[in-house]
DNA sequence: CGCGTCTTTGATGCAAGTCAATCGCCGTGG
DNA sequence: CCACGGCGATTGACTTGCATCAAAGACGCG
């Protein structure tokens, strides 16, 4: 399903958003003209890795999950991307082929726009430096993930990515996770399975869980954990 | 030690090295311009992550280790990088905060720059471009490490590696390792026990590993393996 | 020739994937 | 309102992959 144009709402957030948030406002509104919006269920296929994609994307609601097939069709997330977060940028520089596949992890409202058009704006150098900005990020990300996959251990990834939903200063907390369980397995890189069994072997370092709802008695607990306990 | 100037062989292996090759001759040339050399012996450190980093390199002959160091002191590689390539690009970008370490993988020459002077240069919509080129390539090489790390088993990237090395349409070859196997190991994310026990295995699939020299009968044995037999 | 370093091999243990069964939750329809 | 069916989450038993430790072998270098 496609809606025309973009909300009041999802227009102002999408400048303050990585890519916006640096561009004059002139240009950004600029770039937001010829934007489409569409919506998908949960599960639906935005684009398959190694096809043609001439559209750049940002999340408005939702989340996308980007990831890789395997021969033997076994999937690999590379990112979980949550509202604001752009993608297929990359496919608009190599070729418009698609390095990854997209797929609505949730039902999810996305921003669309014909990547030529963008690919023009890249002479104007705050453009290309938004562009820079964010593919900085992007790659310390990935590095992210792929030195947490090789350093730690399941467990050690579930805890360090609890202790990243702490705010600052406090030892103790809760919070309720942004999407299924199934879902941060993947990201962690980790089965099903193994997520539920790192949160058991957790609970004896006083976290609890109960449906997405997360609570964490000491901090501390965790960091031992986290460290190679 | 440090060398004053470039040859001129350094210079034009340069210019055609991935940043430069699609930068007009004169850009080229003027970055090259205030470039200083320096050599360094195998495991020399040539920054630290979280260090402050007022650099960008390039590889002008060797090769070197872009790694992360674990809170127990175990290292994953990041990225292994023969002549040409350029590191510490995205640290300019990011605070000039290195996001990884990055050593002597064996005795290497290198080109250095001062960041500030690229930096004002991305103003330049050629080079704003060669640098988005580069840190697209670069995205893709990482995602590509760790979607392999998730989806493929030890032996299979193994496999795969030898086959990436192998020309396109010969079904029988060899060639010579560029590097120690020590250094295979860690670019594949194995232990170095583990990449031999994988070279032995493959032995049934008529690879043979005699030094740095590996030889293959026959290519399609080979895919079997990548693919998980 | 002898020493150190890299590599290989063997034995062992732990991490985590897989398969299968169960449980709990929620929405549907009777 | 309750019974049913479906799906995600959990748990258990088992298997595999790989790191680790230890020792022996190969290789290069002074």
């Amino acid at each position: 399903m496609r809606t025309l144009r973009l909300t009041l709402n999802d227009r102002t957030m999408l400048l303050g958003s990585r890519f916006f948030v640096g561009l004059p406002r002139s240009t950004g509104e600029a770039i937001l003209e010829d934007v489409t919006v569409s919506t998908h269920k949960e599960r639906d296929l935005l684009f398959h890795q190694d096809e043609n994609v001439d559209e750049v994307f940002w999340v408005l609601s939702g989340l996308i999950r980007l990831y890789r097939v395997g021969k033997d069709g076994r999937e690999a997330d590379l990112a979980i991307l949550p509202m604001g977060e752009m993608f297929a940028e990359s496919a608009m520089f190599l070729g418009h082929r698609a390095t990854a596949s997209a797929q609505a992890a949730q039902a999810s409202i996305v921003a669309r726009l014909d990547s030529r058009k963008l690919r023009h704006l890249v002479s104007d150098p705050d453009v290309a430096q938004a562009f820079i900005n964010l593919l900085c990020h992007r790659a310390k990300m990935t590095e992210d993930i792929l030195a947490q996959d090789r350093l730690l251990t399941g467990i050690q990834r579930v805890a360090s990515y609890i202790l990243s939903q702490c705010p600052a200063g406090s030892t103790n907390f809760s919070f309720r996770l942004p999407f299924q369980k199934n879902v941060l397995a993947g990201k962690l890189g980790l089965a099903p399975e193994g997520l539920s069994r790192a949160f058991s072997t957790l609970r004896q370092a006083g976290v609890t869980v109960n449906g997405k709802t997360i609570e964490i008695r000491d901090r501390h607990a965790l960091e031992q954990f986290q460290c190679g306990g």
